[in-house]
DNA sequence: AGCATGACTGCTT
DNA sequence: TAAGCAGCCATGC
């Protein structure tokens, strides 16, 4: 049995759906909003359980994304509306408030 | 039990 | 601003 439960899978795979289409959330913010010790599990979480969710509004804290997806998730960024700027997500303008989407 | 890997982060150069 | 390094925790062999 894993160390991380159904619980928190859960909450992450909420939370990453509540974040509207033109704003992205960063690996720690999630971590954080689900009670996540490390970030590192995020991406886990993404990586097994994440096909059937917007994967691409998570991006890390450094704004380029690492995965091998990052140019489609890059183009899909962009085609939402994220303000991309040289390959780079412009964090400080499109970061998600996790603990207001929670409230609505 | 130990070692290597990974969709990360933050501090230091 | 960019690159390097260490810390972090769960998973797999």
């Amino acid at each position: 049995m894993p160390k991380i439960t159904d619980e928190q899978v859960e909450l992450v795979r909420a939370l990453i759906r509540s974040v509207p289409p033109g704003r992205v959330t960063t690996y720690g913010d999630v971590a954080d909003a689900a009670g996540l010790t490390n970030p590192r599990q995020v991406g886990w979480i993404l990586r097994t359980d994440g096909a059937d969710l917007p994967w691409q509004r998570v991006v890390p804290a450094s704004g380029r994304p690492s995965v091998a997806n990052a140019g489609r998730q890059l183009e899909l960024l962009r085609a939402e509306g994220v303000p991309i700027v040289d390959g780079r997500v412009r964090l400080r303008s499109c970061r998600a408030d996790l603990d207001a989407l929670m409230d609505e």
